[in-house]
DNA sequence: TCTGGGGTCCTGTTGCCT
DNA sequence: TCTGAGGCAACAGGACCC
């Protein structure tokens, strides 16, 4: 294991949240939560307002509501998230080209393999470098944690939130570690955390003491010792830029439970054709199928079926997914549905199992292998939707977002993010002025763009200056803190 | 209170092959 | 010919992560 705290872990605080509070000033120090609104969603990310009232990520919606009904929630924009995040993975590859994203707002870079840190002190100007740099380019605030090893820094940025820096300092690890819940390690979820708990082991520590036999006892082999080696802050994982997909998979819960036999098939074979839509997209196919039935109970189950070889023909996998369900019961109705492809190849084999089925389907008809997504089809203006949050733009007020919908009616706020707080108007659905828009860019671009534009100080932008740590001419020290 | 969607990894069982 | 051991792939389920 290195020496020195130069692996960073970066997490950006309450992301989508913080997107959607930085797109919208209304919302600005305000409880938000993000999530999907139907009657079976949960929470994605709660603002940390909305985290006081006792809303947390994966919380049912409806408990959610009921314990901060005041919030405003809204349904997620992946594509805008992805977007921003982007532009933060930039800022982490200019630091490293070792950078390895956990998801849209989490990643780890090998400071030490890009040249920007080899100690304590470099590290840590790297990190709160970052954390400027990404508060410029996004308006963002990001936790940092640097360590000598991946589950070291994943732990310190998770102290160091919301909006801080915590090193790790080499040699500190298992004092630090000692006291703290098994909870912390990596791997250990509600179920290993119980599990752990009946065998009276509750801290780090414990696990320690308890012993790597007892550990793989208990937990199996590879859990067992892999937790017996956290306990001791071993973790030699070294960071992965490239990780290769392995397997990719479409699921869909219904509002309510389905218990029509023909409507259950006729959903396997649309989940079926957007699998194959987003296999193709990555220019893979695959050679086993899997079905998956969650049914009214709760109760899921998996069938997979694996091919002679790697396949992305749309008939080849509705087929397979249909011979999957027969073999289910779904008497009682089921909740979700999904359909994935693993076994992944970047190229697909024309076995004749394949060919067979395409001849088949010719012979049948017309194969919808490029159909458009429902999304791509032209509503009618009467049928439009207006999802909570997302944006629109009206001929005479301009820019604004949707807050809320319903009765024939959409209530739209009109402000952008880096004008002042707007007012409220509510429209017919079908109001011809009023269309969806693109989201506008949370943070000016370019001193050219900022200068000379007046008022053109979003918050974050003129907000920059401030926020720079005095570490930041190299000093050392800083706003950061650090945590033995 | 009532539990999303997209993934990864591990384990136990079963059946096949040598 | 029968039996058993070991390796391996496929399959199903479960835990975990964000």
């Amino acid at each position: 294991m290195r020496t020195a705290p130069t692996i960073l872990h970066l997490d950006m605080d309450a992301f989508f949240a913080s997107v959607e509070q930085a797109s919208k000033p209304s919302l600005r120090g305000k409880a938000v939560v993000v999530g999907g609104l139907g009657p079976r969603g949960v929470v994605a990310t709660a603002s940390y307002e909305a985290r006081v009232f006792g809303v947390h990520s994966a919380m049912p919606m409806g408990q959610a509501r009921r314990l901060a009904p005041n919030a405003a929630y809204l349904v997620p924009r992946f594509t805008f998230y992805r977007s921003i995040s982007e532009r933060v993975m930039e800022l982490l590859r200019a630091l490293s080209p070792l950078v390895e994203p956990l998801s849209l707002d989490e990643a780890f870079v090998d400071l030490e393999a890009g040249g920007v840190a080899w100690d304590e002190r470099s590290a840590r100007l790297a990190g709160v470098k970052l954390r400027a740099d990404i508060r410029a380019v996004t308006g963002l605030t990001g936790s940092v944690g640097l360590a000598a090893s991946k589950m070291l820094a994943k732990i310190a940025s998770e102290e160091a939130k919301p909006d801080g820096l915590v090193v790790i300092e080499p040699g500190s690890e298992r004092a630090m570690l000692g006291p703290m819940s098994v909870r912390i390690l990596p791997g250990v979820g509600p179920a290993t955390g119980d599990h752990l708990r009946r065998a009276g082991i509750t801290t780090v520590e414990e696990i320690a003491e308890a012993g790597e036999d007892e550990l793989v006892r208990l937990l199996g082999k590879a859990h067992g010792h892999g937790l017996y080696a956290m306990a001791l802050a071993r973790d030699d994982r070294p960071v992965v830029a490239e990780r290769e997909t392995k397997s990719v998979s479409v699921e869909d819960t219904y509002d309510v439970d389905i218990h029509d036999r023909t409507r259950v098939g006729l959903e396997v074979q649309r989940l079926a054709e957007r699998c194959v839509r987003r296999l193709r997209g990555a220019g893979l196919s695959g050679r086993t199928i899997v079905l998956k039935v969650r049914r009214y109970d709760f109760s899921t189950l998996t069938r997979s079926e694996t091919l002679r070889g790697p396949t992305d023909d749309p008939a080849v996998i509705r087929e397979a997914a249909g011979r999957l369900l027969d073999s289910v019961d779904t008497t009682g109705g089921v909740r979700l549905l999904g359909v994935g492809v693993s076994g992944l190849a970047d190229y697909t084999q024309e076995d004749l199992f394949a060919q067979a089925a395409g001849e088949r389907a010719v012979a049948e008809g017309p194969v919808e292998e490029h159909a458009p997504a429902p999304a791509e089809e032209q509503p009618s203006l009467a049928e439009r939707r207006w999802p909570a949050g997302h944006d629109v733009r009206h001929a005479e007020f301009g820019h604004g977002w949707v807050q809320g919908s319903g009765l024939g009616r959409v209530t739209v706020r009109f402000e952008t993010p880096s004008s002042e707080p707007g007012r409220v108007r509510t429209f017919r659905v079908d109001d011809p002025d009023l269309e969806a828009a693109d989201p506008l860019p949370l943070v000016l671009r370019g001193p050219e763009e900022g200068d000379g534009v007046p008022g053109a100080g979003s918050q974050a932008v003129s907000s920059v200056p401030a926020s720079l740590p005095k570490s930041w001419s190299g000093s050392g020290g800083g706003a950061a803190t650090s945590r033995p």
